[in-house]
DNA sequence: TTGATTTAATAAACAGTGTTTAGTATGTTT
DNA sequence: AAACATACTAAACACTGTTTATTAAATCAA
């Protein structure tokens, strides 16, 4: 009897929390179709609501504001991210990963340019972490996965016994950053409209060199 | 007779397009206080307009739109960045002018990142842009001189003389580009609140041993 | 100087935005 | 069946960039 009723009770608001991130799903869905589509300043809230079939208030009884939504949206992004380096465990030798580590990068850029934005340009976002900031340290496994890289290459004599992980990390994360979001925000022009991409490729291999040549 | 007609009838129309300039000024002046304080999307036309004391619409009369009011801020910013560059001149040795052109480049940012928003990762001045892209090439001197800097390095021998030195100078770009913009908009967290600029600045050094080291 | 005309400025509106509030149904519990 | 809780929404609030119609002033032609 006790435990019929606990039973029903749970039954009841286990659904009631399961139709909760159904909703999420939706709305999340949703979102991120405009987002891919438009980009973050150009998908409205109301646009969301209307691909729904649900009234612009109801989304924010799901999520607090816009800049959680992107934040899940990000979120996901990483999750996409993370899984396009699947590959990379595959590779044996640590500076080759390294360089294919590279390559994947600048190809999720280049193919997810909004969800680029999301991850390291717009500050919406990080604004919506604040406290919760472990979706950011879990999203930025990535890094980690770098610095091994990084520091499997020292072992194996390709980097000086002596080098900084951490500072050698960012700064081909940086590089790698800088390259990508001056090509994605029109800032490569000064090559001219059509050997941008050219230009990005060689200063990639530039970069290569850079590395393996110490 | 006919040379006084001309006389007043161009005074008018010169002192006009003077009252024009004062005006687009003034826009221009109100514009940057606000933008320097809050950003590019919170700075409104209404609160320019109110700044100066005007109607909104007014600015319309001189501006065509948000873009270009924030592409002619941009254009300032690039002399701002020009002008601090200055200094380098003075510099004879190639490669201590290309070590003190990356730290006045990260000051600039770290001390202007409003400007540095303005002239790198927004896209609203560049949509501004359209054909009458001079503007960019013209604040994109710095560029050239960083090409001609990376030049006399080769001729001084710190670089391979095979060296491509417009892609060099794209990856050294790239590189204090990413640097700054990661520590700019908050990616670089993972490091702790506190140490960020000291990793950025070990990253810097870094930099600079991958490119002397060669 | 007077009347016509161009110019400068604006009030008000338009079409949108993110977000909050008050109210209404529906589902759940007692 | 009555009391309560939940999900949802219409409408409003306070903004945004931008356009239009109108007014007032400066300039020009007679």
């Amino acid at each position: 009897m006790f435990a019929l009723f606990i039973m029903i009770e749970m039954g009841i608001s286990e659904r009631k929390e399961r139709e909760r991130e159904e909703m999420r799903a939706l709305i999340l869905e949703a979102a991120k179709h405009l987002f891919l589509e438009h980009g973050y300043a150009k998908t409205s809230i109301r646009g969301i609501a209307d691909r729904i079939e649900y009234s612009p208030a109801t989304i924010y009884l799901y999520y607090k504001d816009k800049k959680e939504l992107m934040l899940a949206l990000q979120v996901e992004a990483f999750g996409k991210m993370n899984a396009s380096f699947g590959e990379l465990l595959a590779i044996a030798d640590p500076f080759a990963r390294l360089q294919r580590m590279g390559e994947l990068y600048i190809s999720f850029a280049l193919e997810n340019p909004q969800l680029y934005d999301l991850m390291f340009m717009l500050e919406a976002p990080m604004e919506a972490l604040e406290c919760q900031q472990d979706s950011w340290l879990n999203g930025m496994q990535s890094f980690d996965f770098l610095k091994q890289s990084i520091w499997d290459c020292v072992e194996a004599g390709y980097f000086e016994e002596s080098a900084d992980i951490d500072a050698l990390a960012l700064t081909v994360w940086s590089y790698m950053h800088g390259l990508v979001s001056l090509y994605l925000k029109g800032r490569m022009v000064i090559f001219g409209e059509d050997s941008q991409l050219d230009r990005l490729r060689e200063s990639q291999r530039n970069f290569i060199d850079l590395l393996s040549k110490k």
